[in-house]
DNA sequence: AACTATTTATAAGA
DNA sequence: TTCTTATAAATAGTT
């Protein structure tokens, strides 16, 4: 495995390119995350798979449209000093996205807690058990960043096609407003969508 | 050096923070355009430094991209390549509901692996217990849902601005589509600046 | 999907 | 700023 260095030139095979495009699609988009997190910055990736489907993350790239949507005034667009974390206005995407990054610590934490005590504890179904002590904290921070997700992506798409369709196109909204899909509701209320 | 792994938050010195940003952007540049060659996908990354300086790596361009995302046609026909002559132009509704799509092709998945019926127990602490098979999936699910809600919003927030603002409106950032940092551009010709 | 040998990337120190 | 280095992360191939 891995003998020698990767020589960068195109795939040919499909599995292999998509297995590889699958695996470093997540990594650009994470260090483009940890890049706007911890150098406070704006970033903004898109990527195209190779069947053409896009994926895209942008930290505060969509910040101002996002203030927009919640009714806040838009924070000056003259940080220089760049350190806007005093505690004044806060910046949504920016928190969602450092939510974001520690639920994914949280998450491997949690998989590496898992992985090296799985003989954690068997019920007397044999089904295997753990505390929820800090699962319950867990759930919370992804519930919260969930709902303001779900809460934001609704109004942008509503607002999308209220501007593209106008007003009248509010009801029906067949394609993207509907929450069908994604039957994770939200809001404390249940949130798989239980099989 | 190096003592444990790095917890990303924002990183509060500012040179440390100058560093750290000179050094992931480069890395992300870089990983983006190997992502683009070996994969032969389009990929694009706008990255501001902590001093507001633009740089973006693009692999037909960033701006062609922009354009594809928003179903626009593009403004130079270089190349026919085949990937979108397949017939009209591909809009945003189509590529949000290709998102969609796959998010529920997501959950379907974590779905199933969700099959076992979970129940909530005590052990002799008397702390709340469960399984933890459920508890995993509804993590993994929701950190699925929640980074292609980062897409898609994204997506439709950049939609909207440009409906809302018109086209022009992604034009007047000239520092958007300036190539400044890597020079490796890329169309199956020459690819890395040959270290 | 999990594992692994190897290469990369990273942050701090010099 | 660049170089070094100890450690962590990523990678491609295999299983």
């Amino acid at each position: 495995m891995r003998r020698g260095k990767v020589k960068i030139k195109p795939i040919l095979d499909a599995r292999a390119r998509d297995v590889c495009f699958s695996k470093r699609r997540q990594v650009v988009m994470k260090k483009a995350n940890e890049l706007s997190i911890l150098c406070g910055v704006d970033v903004a990736v898109v990527v195209y798979s190779p069947a053409g489907k896009p994926y895209s993350f942008g930290s505060p790239s969509s910040q101002a449209i996002t203030h927009r949507l919640l009714g806040m005034a838009p924070s000056n667009p003259t940080m220089g000093d760049g350190s806007n974390g005093s505690g004044g206005e806060t910046n949504i995407l920016h928190e969602l996205n450092l939510k974001y990054q520690q639920i994914q610590q949280e998450n491997e934490v949690e998989n590496k807690k898992n992985k090296t005590s799985q003989q954690a504890v068997n019920n007397e179904h044999g089904e295997h058990v753990r505390l929820d002590s800090d699962v319950n904290v867990l759930e919370l921070h992804e519930l919260e960043a969930f709902d303001s997700k779900l809460n934001i992506i609704d109004e942008a798409v509503h607002l999308y096609h209220v501007v593209k369709n106008g007003k009248q196109a509010l009801e029906p909204q067949p394609e993207i407003n509907m929450p069908t899909t994604l039957q994770l509701t939200f809001n404390g209320q249940r949130i798989a969508p239980s099989p």
